[in-house]
DNA sequence: TCTGGGGTCCTAGGACCC
DNA sequence: TCTGGGGTCCTAGGACCC
């Protein structure tokens, strides 16, 4: 497409990629605008967790009007409330009410309705890329490198070709979908994700490659993806409050002080990110969670059992099996607590999740909790691993030994060797465990691994 | 005013094997 | 009794992201 012609100048771009970042603006709040009209230009907030008359849960997306009374995503209802009233709370004859112009909407989230928007987006995208990855269910990378280019077109603008590309994308967006989206437009992917953001809402930033270090510079190194509240203030102990600093920095310094994530600082920071844009792969990890304080263990244990159940239905609905099995307890004030668990091979077995899970919960039993969790993790897919045999030569043997082990082993032992191994049901050893739960969880840990447990020998 | 839910990646330390 | 090093797997916690 971008022919050259022997011995002629080298095109402006040489040869970089153009890589797009999709951002959609408040998402959440835009779609429930799209359902209600009514809600154009009034402060909306959407809460998770988040009933009317409540004050539990947190701020999922706010919009950009209920930005500027100090809501912010992940803000607990009650401090949104404080700072935005709702609009539902405000009434005329009671002078004490909230005023309803520093007042806001509060929904709940849907998100059955924000997926189906979402699709809409989706389908733009593909349409518009050979290759997208998909982050969330509200941002995208497109790679459009064989579709447009960085060079000037003809008219009088002179402006890249790539920037009609995204403006394309962006207005069919907003037309197709309903909803606003800021695109950014930069050589790499870390570049074009500070873009999108440079401007929103419905902003429009292309980066040039040889404008990347300029741009990035008077920013500030909370922009950068990967650095987040503590490692900004670390930072800012170095003295490096932008990222023109960063750049600048002693790239072995940072990497003393942050490992590898410092060396990945200091390219994001001077424009230099060479990762692909590929489609998102598997999921590595499923996990359902609940907050609601309780001391009480019988209600745990239900609890545990119920997001178990969850978990379990996910991961076999998503074809995938687990070979670790985990909770995670928080404890007041915020406390967390993880505990896993490995099996001999990859499990699809709801009653076993269920099993392990309780049994990782005995060390809390009874304490006061504020938040239990379970999660499956060591993730394969069935289909994929049949491909993966035949593709990588080195792998095999891994794959091969693993693969055939898994459902039969960890079942197997369960099933056949055992028949006490049901949770509740005590056996003789667990008898003599007596007063110490230690002893009795790894028993039945090791029993789940197919161990010989030479306890009672030694 | 006590902070939801679902993820990813990295690191440190211990167990275990050769 | 003390002496090594390399490698892998596993768990737990932390930072970060949307």
């Amino acid at each position: 497409m971008e022919e050259t012609l022997p011995g002629a100048p080298t095109p402006d771009d040489g040869g970089e990629r153009v890589v797009l970042h999709v951002d959609m603006d408040c998402f959440y709040a835009s779609c429930e605008r799209l359902r209600e009209p009514d809600l154009a230009g009034d402060p909306v907030v959407v809460g998770m967790g988040y009933e009317p008359g409540e004050t539990i849960g947190a701020v999922a997306t706010a919009s950009y009007e209920a930005r500027e009374f100090g809501v912010e995503s992940a803000q607990p209802i009650s401090q949104a409330l404080d700072r935005l009233p709702r609009v539902a709370d405000a009434d005329p004859a009671d002078p004490d009410a909230p005023d309803p112009a520093e007042s806001g909407h509060y929904r709940s989230v849907d998100m059955a309705f924000y997926e189906e928007v979402a699709s809409t987006v989706k389908g733009v995208l593909h349409d518009a890329a050979d290759t997208v990855r998909e982050v969330s269910i509200d941002e995208a990378y497109l790679d459009v490198t064989d579709r447009t280019s960085w060079e000037t077109g003809n008219g009088p603008s002179d402006a890249p070709l790539a920037e009609g590309l995204a403006r394309h994308v962006r207005e069919r967006i907003e037309r197709e979908a309903g909803v606003p989206a800021s695109v950014g437009v930069a050589p790499n992917m870390a570049t074009a994700k500070v873009a999108s953001d440079y401007d929103k809402p419905e902003g429009l930033t292309v980066v040039e490659p040889g404008e990347v270090a300029d741009f990035l510079a008077p920013l500030p190194v909370s922009d950068i993806h990967g650095v987040g509240p503590v490692t900004a203030s670390e930072l800012s102990d170095m003295g490096i409050e932008t990222a023109g600093d960063l750049a600048a920095a002693d790239p072995a310094e940072l990497e003393a002080r942050f490992g590898s994530r410092g060396r990945e600082f200091h390219d994001r920071a001077n424009g230099r990110d060479d990762r692909e844009v590929t489609p998102a792969g598997r999921p590595k990890s499923l996990s359902r969670e609940s907050a609601g304080r309780t001391a009480d263990a019988a209600a745990q244990r239900e609890r545990v059992r119920a997001l178990a159940a969850d978990v379990a239905e996910r991961a076999r609905s998503r074809g995938a099996m687990y070979r670790t099995i985990g909770v995670k307890v928080v404890r007041p004030p915020f406390d967390v607590n993880t505990r896993a668990d490995s099996l001999p091979g990859p499990v699809d077995d709801p009653d076993l999740v269920e099993e392990v899970a309780l049994d990782l919960l005995e060390e809390f039993a009874g304490e006061d909790v504020r938040k239990l969790g379970v999660r499956v993790s060591n993730l394969s897919f069935a289909a994929e691993e049949q491909a993966t045999l035949g593709g990588y030569g080195g792998a095999a043997g891994d794959d091969a030994g693993a693969a055939p082990a898994a459902g039969t082993t960890a079942e197997g032992e369960r099933d056949g060797a055992d028949g006490r191994t049901h949770t509740g049901d005590a056996t003789l050893d667990e008898w003599a465990d007596e007063g110490d739960p230690d002893a009795t969880r790894e028993r039945r840990r090791r029993r789940r691994r197919g161990q010989v447990d030479l306890g009672e020998f030694e």
